[in-house]
DNA sequence: AGGGAAACCCGAACGC
DNA sequence: TGCGTTCGGGTTTCCC
């Protein structure tokens, strides 16, 4: 359920505070404590708690749904999956019901990687290239083009749903966002890739663009109960809107399976081509 | 190569 | 109220 927006709004307020969080730029750990192992996806927990003590935080970026905070010698890279949130607060008390892992700063400062349901995964790494590589492309970065788009699209032969949320396809797009771009776009979620017009894939990418700002814009969507303060779930035009009506049309909202994952379209403004 | 399914997890929602 | 069951969601892995 993070997807691009939550993640970047994270992000956001890890480097420079707000959303009721401190900033950890410039802070020197101290301390790591991990409850529970697996969510060190490498190295192993004691090289982990190790390696990071006295490093700082120099920057804390994104990359599709990765946080990357830059530390002095290493990358420590957290994925939130469907469930995680990050919580920075001070003291050295639990911050949350759920903390898998926690990094205590100088000066009082604490964060806690949140993760009920135990998917999000964390990665101290001295190159990110291993992870980053296959990776696709930010559908953000305004360098990628809607000819690119295109000829990507054209080269597969996929249902457009899943291959947006492929992230070796495009980065940072999850279940979320993919209803909202192609509803906005007018596109069935089933829709074969290479028959996507050169037009349609102009609006797919300008789609995306929208519903992704604007769920930055808005702080994300808190959707699942674990991450919380984003207003995007407020706006929603399919997502979880199943037979309510659609808001250009009308029309109540259809639910299908797609790819193992629920699919919601407006079926008159984005007819099924196949049929 | 694409696509379906299972696995990893567990709180919440639902059914009775 | 309390129990058991089902569901969902990002990613990887396996199989057809």
């Amino acid at each position: 359920m993070p997807e691009l927006p939550e993640v970047e709004t994270i992000v956001r307020s890890l480097r420079d505070g707000g959303r009721g969080s401190l900033s950890i730029m410039g802070k020197k750990i101290l301390k790591a404590k991990v409850s529970w192992d697996r969510t060190i996806e490498t190295p192993s927990v004691p090289v982990f708690k190790k390696r990071v003590i006295n490093q700082t935080v120099l920057d804390v970026s994104r990359r599709a749904k990765y946080i990357h905070i830059h530390l002095s010698q290493d990358s420590l890279l957290i994925h939130l999956r469907m469930s995680g949130d990050i919580l920075v607060g001070e003291g050295i008390k639990p911050l949350g019901k759920y903390s898998r892992m926690a990094l205590f700063f100088e000066n009082n400062t604490q964060l806690s990687f949140e993760n009920p349901r135990k998917f999000g995964r964390v990665w101290l790494l001295s190159d990110t290239d291993k992870i980053f590589k296959d990776l696709g492309p930010e559908p953000l970065d305004p360098e990628f083009s809607p000819n690119l788009f295109f000829e990507m699209l054209r080269s597969k032969k996929r249902q457009i749903k899943p291959l947006l949320m492929d992230q070796k396809f495009i980065a940072g797009i999850g279940n979320i966002y993919a209803d909202e771009a192609l509803n906005l776009a007018k596109i069935h979620p089933a829709t074969s890739s290479d028959s996507i017009t050169l037009k349609e894939a102009r609006k797919l990418l300008k789609a995306l663009n929208e519903v992704l700002q604007e769920g930055i814009r808005r702080n994300g969507a808190s959707i699942d109960w674990v991450y919380k303060g984003g207003g995007f779930q407020n706006y929603f035009r399919v997502y979880q809107r199943t037979d309510e009506p659609c808001l250009a049309c009308y029309t109540p909202i259809s639910r299908i399976v797609i790819g193992q994952r629920g699919t919601h379209f407006c079926p008159k403004c984005q007819p099924d081509p196949n049929s």
